[in-house]
DNA sequence: GTCTATATAGCGATAGAC
DNA sequence: GTCTATCGCTATATAGAC
């Protein structure tokens, strides 16, 4: 390992503590409602000094979705290590991101926002850990999906999209909102409505069976 | 009824135009990014005139949540005129609120924006819809879990906020994009992912009897 | 009520001294 | 690299003529 001196040492906290505020910020107010004072003025450094170390909003934001994404990707390879089912996995992961969102630090960022989402594709750091996040719990849900324990009529995406979704899922903020559950009843109340759904065994089973294709 | 002049009806027409472009706009941009100049140029109108139909672009955003309101009302209303099991009912609504977000005409709002959320929470016109909305649903939801169709594990406000927050689900719009699937088939892939959950059957249920509650 | 023109404020980003 | 001070822009909202 590289020896690095005390200065970039300094430099590296303060990036630190930056990426935090960000990534706290953006779990609070969202990216278009975060202002760039508002970080500044959490960390307690000037403006200027913020941009010596990311050159735009865009690059904070892609920063604390680094960092929430380094977390997921540990989380899963630790999962890794202990045995289970392809199931159970997928829903440990889910049990974390819901964790981290009734912690307030889950960076969600609007999907509407265009200029936000070209620069998230165009940095390699973020895009290198959405796609390996991504293979990962991809060969989960395709195992799932082999030995039956996941739908198999759902596309393999649309499983990982809807993993992705609910871990900013709006439920949550809604439950926590109301304030009469704990919060170990609202994970196991949102892990049972997204993997067991809102209809109970069998009418969800018959559901599946009435599918019908209609021109929209 | 009351006798409506020519010019009320023609400024009713304006306004009507000017809600029906924030609709579409709120749904493709968001409340946040949408801007007023936006509107205006889109309806083809100056923006003091737009100023002297809706005080804020809060009242703006409220207006058009009553307009897709009172469409859902309408839909609810006239599913309640054929009799079918609650189920199939909000199975039905929900088909109905993606076909909606599949036209994008479904506007979506930021659970963060607080200014917005005020402005809207102290709306009349707004908070009457909303609360009759939830009242119908409540009904079926409460005759699902009762006659077993819905699961009675669940809260039913968790089924209330669930199917609101399915409406505006940005796994749909991913779905959208990715380009493989018809309409229809994205339509029934949602409700399947969401009343019969991402397990299947036999594993949903043994999920539903693990459940445990742990310190957060 | 509708328009043109403008007030007012907050934002992201930068200049320049140290 | 960090700071103070400020630019340049865009946004919401309004004044005032017609």
């Amino acid at each position: 390992m590289a020896r690095v001196s005390f200065r970039e040492q300094v430099l590296q906290v303060r990036e630190d503590a930056i990426v935090a505020s960000v990534n706290r910020l953006l779990a609070e107010k969202g990216f278009d409602l975060m202002t760039v004072d508002e970080v500044v003025a959490d960390v307690g450094i000037a403006k200027a000094s913020l941009y010596k170390h990311f050159s735009s909003k865009e690059e904070l934001a892609a920063a604390a979705m680094v960092r929430v994404l380094d977390l997921a990707l540990a989380e899963v390879e630790r999962l890794r290590q202990q045995p289970a089912a392809p199931l159970e996995q997928l829903r440990a992961v889910a049990r974390w991101t819901m964790q981290v969102q009734l912690a307030g630090e889950m960076p969600s960022l609007p999907s509407q926002n265009s200029t936000l989402r070209a620069a998230l594709v165009a940095h390699k750091g973020y895009m290198d850990r959405l796609l390996r996040l991504s293979d990962l719990l991809g060969e989960w849900i395709e195992a799932g999906q082999a030995d039956g324990s996941l739908r198999a009529e759902l596309p393999p995406e649309v499983l990982l999209y809807t993993l992705f979704a609910r871990a900013c899922d709006p439920v949550l903020g809604l439950l926590k909102a109301a304030g009469q559950y704990s919060d170990a009843q609202i994970i196991d109340i949102l892990l049972l409505s997204c993997f067991g759904g809102l209809a109970s065994g069998q009418e969800a089973v018959a559901a599946a069976g009435t599918k019908r294709v209609r021109k929209a």
